[in-house]
This record gives C-alpha cells, sequence and structure tokens, in this order.
DNA sequence: CACAGGGTATCATATAATGATACTCTGGAT
DNA sequence: ATCCAGAGTATCATTATATGATACCCTGTG
C-alpha cells in the first residue's frame, strides 16, 4: 500500500484545468466554497460534512475552514467542534445595503407603505433567474423565511419576478419563460411555463402582478416594477398578504394604488 | 533599474512570518480582505482603491478581486471597473438567519411587538465588544443606518448592551467598562466610562435600560435582555422611538412591560 | 503629442498550498 | 475491559500554485 504512486497527479491536472489560470486563486474560490456550504438546511456543520458537501479534500478543509475561523468567518463551537455562520454575515449585508443606491432610497417610501397599508411590504430584486427579497418589514406573523431578508426564489414563480420580466424585449422574455429555474416552493406553485407566459404578458399590460399560493399557502402576492434608467425593470415592491383577509377586488382597490405610487416614487 | 536584485525577499519572508503556519490559507484570508474593504464608507472600490485599502501588491489584488468576482461575490461594473458587494452578500445574511435559532424564536414575537408599539423594534445581539442588530422591524422614517440589519456599534454605547453587560459578574462587567471600544456616534454620544457604569449599573437592578441621543439625536433607546441558558445576556429587545413623541414615563408605563413580556417569553 | 493613472496580461521563481499519513480522542459495540 | 469506527488534529515532503515584477494597453489631460 505504502508504493502507491500518486494517483495524485492525474486527479488533480484533471480537476485543476477546468478552472481558469493565472488570475484565478484557487485557494480563495475553495474557501467560498466551504462558505456556500452553509444554507438554510445546512445550518452549522461538522469538518466531515463540510467534507462531504464541498467535495474537497479532507486537508483542505481542514486548514479553510480553520483559516475561515481564525479570520472571524465562522463561529466554532468548541464542544461540538461545528462551524457555523458568524455574525460577519450580517455584517456583510449592511455592506451590501450600503453600497446598493436603490436601498437607501426605498427604505422609507417602503416603511410609509407597510404603516399604511398595515400588510407584508418587501423589496425584491433580479439576481440572476431568482428573485431575493433585499428587504422585509414584516407585519404580521408569518413563516420565518418569509420574515427575514436575503431569501431567493424563482423569479418566475413569483409576481414580483414576473412583473420584472415582463419589462423585457419580447425576444429576452421569451427567452426567460422558457430557460429559466422553476421549482416549486408549495404544493400549488405554478409550474407550467404558459400559464406562466400568460401572467407576464398581464404584467406587461397592467404594470402588476398577482400571484396566489406561490410561496405560501393561501399568500397573496402583488407586486408593482421599478425600472433602472433605461426602463427595464431591475426590482419590485411585493405586498404579501393573507387570503383569509383579503380578496382581489379589494386588493386591487386598497392596495395597488399605494403600491403602484411607491414603486413610481422610488 | 532592472538589476534591482529582489527587495522582495526579505519582504516577504518578513510579511509572512507573523502570519501562523500551515493550517492557515493566507491567500483566502486575503481574500477575505478583499471583502472587507467594502463598508459603509467604500461602497464601490476600483482596483487602486483595493490596493490601497488592503495593502496588497497590485498584482494580488487583480487575481483575488477577479476571482470573488468569477466566483460572484463581487459585482463589477463593465465600463467604470469599479467592484461592488453582490447579492450574495445579502444570501450570507439569509444563511446567517437560519443558523441562529434565536432568530427563529424571536421573530414572530418581535412583529407582534411592533404592531403593539407600533414603534421600531429591533433584536440586537453582542459580537465582541460591538452589538449587531440582527434584525430591524421599522415603524416610522429613521435614518438608512436604522432601518436595515447588519449594522454594528459600541456595546457600551447603547441600552442593548448596557443591559447585556449588566448580567455579568461583577469582574467582566468592570472589565468590560473599562476595556471595550467607545466611539461616538452622535455629538452627544456617552464616552465617560463612569457614567457608563452607573447606567450599567442602574440595568442590572432594573432589568431594562434607557439611553438618549445616543445613535440618533433625539432618539431614545429602550431595552430588556434576552438570557441564554446560563444566564449570561446574550442579546437584547431593544426599541428606539423619538423624544418628540414620548417622556420618560410614557416609555415606562406604555413600552417596558411589552418589551420586557417579548424579551421574556423569547 | 507626451504623460500619467488605472486596468490587464504574462512569466519565471520559490513560496506556500497540498494531500497522504499518522496520531489522539471519544463513544459504542462486543 | 477491549476493540473498533469515526471525527478531529497535527506533521511533512513535494511540487503545483500563488506570487510580484514587468510590460502592455487604454483613456483622459495638460
Amino acid at each position: 500500500m505504502r508504493g502507491l504512486v500518486r494517483p495524485t497527479f492525474e486527479k488533480r491536472s484533471f480537476m485543476t484545468k477546468p478552472k481558469q489560470n493565472t488570475l484565478f486563486v484557487a485557494s480563495l474560490a475553495k474557501g467560498l466554497r466551504i462558505l456556500r456550504a452553509f444554507d438554510h438546511t445546512n445550518t452549522e456543520l461538522s469538518l466531515a460534512a463540510l467534507v462531504m458537501i464541498t467535495g474537497l479534500d479532507k486537508s483542505a478543509v481542514q486548514r479553510l475552514a480553520n483559516t475561515l475561523h481564525v479570520e472571524g468567518m465562522l463561529d466554532k463551537d468548541p464542544v461540538t467542534r461545528l462551524y457555523r455562520p458568524s455574525h460577519a454575515w450580517l455584517r456583510m449585508a449592511y455592506a451590501y445595503y450600503c453600497s446598493d443606491p436603490l436601498i437607501a432610497r426605498a427604505m422609507p417610501k417602503l416603511i410609509d407603505l407597510s404603516q399604511r397599508l398595515g400588510e407584508t411590504v418587501n423589496l425584491a430584486q433580479l439576481s440572476g433567474q431568482e428573485i431575493i427579497y433585499a428587504a422585509r418589514l414584516p407585519c404580521t406573523r408569518t413563516i420565518f423565511a418569509a420574515s427575514v431578508p436575503g431569501r431567493s426564489v424563482p423569479a418566475l414563480c413569483i409576481s414580483a419576478g414576473q412583473v420584472i420580466v415582463a419589462t423585457f424585449s419580447p425576444q429576452e422574455r421569451a427567452d426567460a419563460i422558457r430557460d429559466w429555474g422553476l421549482y416549486p416552493q408549495t404544493h400549488r406553485t405554478t409550474m407550467y411555463r404558459a400559464e406562466i407566459a400568460n401572467q407576464i404578458e398581464a404584467a406587461a399590460r397592467n404594470g402588476y402582478a398577482i400571484t396566489h399560493d406561490q410561496m405560501i399557502l393561501n399568500e397573496v402576492g402583488v407586486a408593482c416594477v421599478i425600472r433602472g434608467a433605461d426602463g427595464r425593470g431591475r426590482a419590485a415592491v411585493h405586498c404579501s398578504v393573507s387570503k383569509h383577509h383579503w380578496d382581489d377586488a379589494r386588493i386591487k382597490t386598497e392596495i395597488l394604488p399605494w403600491l403602484q405610487d411607491t414603486a413610481n416614487t422610488i
């Protein structure tokens, strides 16, 4: 067994090739893989679990995780040895908020809106093929995932995404509807692209979108688009209410106008 | 000029020594330095600016920043070449939220509280010598920094920090009051440790703390501690109101009881 | 037109990351 | 009691990989 002459060699050269050279620091990228291993499913991870998830070598994970710990990016429970995201992850969000001028413009308006409506309002941004909730102002008890910012969901599924895609050129719109990811959040999440195409058409005509039961059952989402300088939608003001308290007619008369007004002034 | 024989050499061996060896990946640590260069002051940075702030070599910054860009941690404006935090920074916050069980327990209670009071409530956590606002539920227009989570401020300055330090043993408390960082946020921020000691004493007796003008002028902060299993305060429920609308008497009768109730049930 | 400043690309060099291996614990199973 | 499995930790030689100097390419300025 000792004599095993580097099965290492071909493996590494094989694995390393896909990465681009010389202006790409592989160690850093691997460190980021460690960070990304933490998500809503994996909230605290052992060394062994990190090895599993990242597919990295045990020694590598040991070093990288230790580095992240020393640098304050990961907390480590001294008894269980489990790693967890540190407060630095929250600080990064703050840095993001400060860096995005849209947030600063939107926040006060969103606060007013949430107080006026007495319902949960969100600022949703397009991030690749997903919508990320950048700011959330929850006004009623709801599930955990809907009460904290940073969650992302497939853009096509929800009103905020639809209203943004609706601002694209016909070609881009068609591409998005055909290609973008789609995965269910509830058993009622719309999974038919034809239906989504209709909803987006309607959003393009109306300037708003309303969806039902997409993220949470009995939840109605209403969204109005915020356009960038080029006219393309980059974000949306989104309001989430309970079906039990609101029917579509009241939503249209009592929520929509305020939502549109807010979106326009941002 | 060509013949300059490596002034490099001694510099590197000299600079590298302070870092611990073999289970510390310096490249990763440097990458994190790039990330940390972004804060509320530096919201978007050029290559040259990153070189300045991090003190790293130009080539290193080039490679590291490029790696972070390729890996989706930094956005890069194709025209100005400026780097900015990406949405990944928000996703990390979401991962943090999911990893901290306190958040999940606190959120619904905080929502109820904010609705009941009609005033801004926060969940504040101790992070080293600072308080970090983990969750914020703004109910009235306020300055930007007070409306988004992730900001951190010196623990001693504000009610939330005082009420937490008040749960420490006398020795730890004294150490904290003597040693912990203190930097002003307004021209009225308390900078006298003796006065802070008194406030913390009061907090220990009363179980709550009230501070004035610490972060924002004409702002009153009220906080009640949330104790961990060991009895030590790890977090606080914090409420921020305007001096113009609330005097201390009303705060004590109309806000404090609800705040204490919320803190206790979390 | 020359220059300065910032961004990009390339290369030889040896540092610093690598992954195998061996060691130490702990807790369960026999 | 003893053994074993699994997880975390520590160490080491090897060379692949990060390094920083340098040269190049822009664009805007004086």
